[in-house]
DNA sequence: TAGGTAACTGAACGACCGTTCAGATAAAAG
DNA sequence: CTTTTATCTGAACGGTCGTTCAGTTACCTA
């Protein structure tokens, strides 16, 4: 993961990773059937640890207010610690076959309708305001993984002070 | 630019370029002095162009709501209609050489300051209110720059319609 | 029209690619 | 200890890669 983050996947030969791991690359055939299903592997893995971290994070219940803070310290705080596979996982689905391809966008649709429903129950209860539950949640979604871009861990701020930060922001968003 | 986008940047041979544009591969050499180039020319392009367009779209004045406003229809009309070129000068930065890396990315940092310094004037003026201007402006940054993954022309909404909901989200976003 | 220049071709170079596989080696089982 | 099974090595395969360059073609200038 750390490789085809920093080199992309094209660019990172079965002989690299295999020397990664101590090996010569031929031994890395006993482990995947070729080189896209090591990539496919490691996506699905990426995004059933995200959807099964939500869900044993998720207060449930009916206060969507307190569930959209979760979510949103939830996503920064699993995020910020798996940088490479956040972005493997969104830039590299072009080197996918189709069906691997429908697979992982398939997962990513769960996790955007996981927060979709957050929204649609502030909504109904009367405690958010948005037009669009769908694209809220994209963006919602957008606005957090944006951390990823510049948070690090030696800055300024520590990971409690930009969850606040950034649910700050996004109750703004769902508020009104 | 669209062969980047498609199949990456390491995963693109010069014959395929060449081929795209009709000519044989060594042609190619008479434009540019190796592949880096190339792809740094493109998103030096890129982001000159985005800086340019801002420049010659920003109303200025001592409104920084309608400033804002102008910037977030500015940001979502000139990505969407570049989805490739954004697409690339994101996520092929690794490829840059150190040099190159940097001076695509202070094109970057420029952008960005454009949107905070008109958050820290609606900050000064008392029509925003935020605690982190930079952080803000990032965080703004990415929740529009996240149309690109859903946007469709031919789907539901049409741009303007867009780009009213998101601009509804960025003033709850900053009005707070 | 003649001469010069810019652009392009097509072949070649050495290097590296993903993948296979016979044989060596290590681990587990009896 | 012997046999079986799981792993790994190292070489090899056919291809493709970025890049170079001598020679050809197309275009511009005078």
């Amino acid at each position: 993961m750390r490789l085809f983050a920093r080199h992309g996947f094209a660019a990172v030969s079965m002989r690299q990773i295999a020397n990664e791991v101590g090996v010569q690359a031929g031994a890395l055939y006993n482990y995947t059937p070729d080189k896209q299903s090591l990539l496919f592997d490691l996506m699905r893995e990426h995004m059933d640890a995200l959807l099964a971290a939500w869900q044993a994070e998720d207060p449930g219940g009916d206060d969507p207010r307190a569930r959209l803070e979760a979510f949103t310290r939830f996503h920064i705080r699993f995020n910020t610690r798996r940088a490479d596979a956040v972005f493997v996982s969104y830039m590299e689905l072009r080197n996918l076959t189709a069906e691997n391809f429908e697979a992982v966008t398939e997962m990513r649709r769960v996790y955007e309708t996981r927060l979709e429903e957050i929204l649609c129950a502030g909504k109904d209860a009367g405690v958010f305001t948005l037009a669009e539950p769908r694209i809220t949640a994209m963006a919602v979604i957008a606005l957090l993984t944006g951390v990823n871009t510049w948070y690090r861990e030696a800055g300024r701020l520590n990971l409690d002070e930009v969850e606040t930060l950034y649910w700050d922001m996004v109750r703004r968003l769902v508020e009104g």
